[in-house]
DNA sequence: TTGAATATGCTAAAATTTTAGCATCTTAGT
DNA sequence: ACTAAGATGCTAAAATTTTAGCATATTCAA
């Protein structure tokens, strides 16, 4: 049985959290330079320690001040978001997720080119039995 | 100049916006069978009628009932969703987002086939001038 | 070593979000 | 027409989120 109280994060929370996934850490200060609105100081202290209570983030310290990182790792929270996403605006087809990524973002004739790539070696790599 | 009050969803608000867009259009029993840990009735109601108020939702009658549709287009809002995921978890690399799309997901050698395409035709279609 | 600058710990109020309840209206079948 | 079922309109309370302030601790340079 999940804990509900855990998975459940308010707006600021949210912002919060894909700040330091963006940075890989934080300190206080980095959050109120990115946070859209920026509150007070405290205020974004007091929500760290919400998001660490939580089991979201721990911290530790850095000379005179406290460096914050996410618990779960970048890869595993950034797979939830984008099937997520998939979900929600794709119909669950990640093809035609990657035809938006591709329709919309300038992406650049090497990138293709990479992507090629990267999908012959999908194919290589793990063909379903 | 934005309205910050139109653009800033509450947990649920985000919640049902996401129902919404999975759905294409719903009533409020819909809503309401869709919700992870559902309120009441009148609590989904008043939800639907805030969000139409912050201008993200708009409904119509259909025989007894509200149909709520989504104001922005459902491919548009995948665009800024899908944004959104690769700026925060994939250094805004869609080559990167891809990989973690085929990665994970049970991708077919027929949609990996597809995808081939895809990035063909994208190079072909839009090659930078 | 001392003190200004800068951090955190803690408490509590303000604001927003989330919720329910009751009154009223509409639908559809009898 | 009448009425039972089911939907909305509105109001306001409960719960959570968001915020600030003051007291205290730590750092680092003079």
């Amino acid at each position: 049985m999940e804990d509900h109280r855990t998975v459940k994060l308010s707006r600021r929370e949210r912002q919060i959290m894909d700040i330091i996934y963006q940075h890989g850490q934080v300190s206080v200060a980095d959050v109120l330079e990115n946070l859209p609105d920026a509150p007070s100081y405290s205020t974004v202290r007091a929500l760290l320690r919400i998001l660490e209570e939580k089991g979201h983030l721990t911290h530790q310290k850095d000379g005179p001040r406290y460096i914050y990182r996410p618990t779960q790792p970048r890869h595993q929270a950034g797979q939830s978001a984008l099937k997520q996403v998939v979900q929600t605006f794709f119909d669950k087809s990640v093809e035609r997720t990657v035809a938006a990524l591709v329709a919309d973002a300038e992406v650049s004739d090497e990138e293709l080119d990479r992507l090629s790539q990267l999908i012959e070696q999908a194919k290589k790599g793990g063909p379903p039995s």
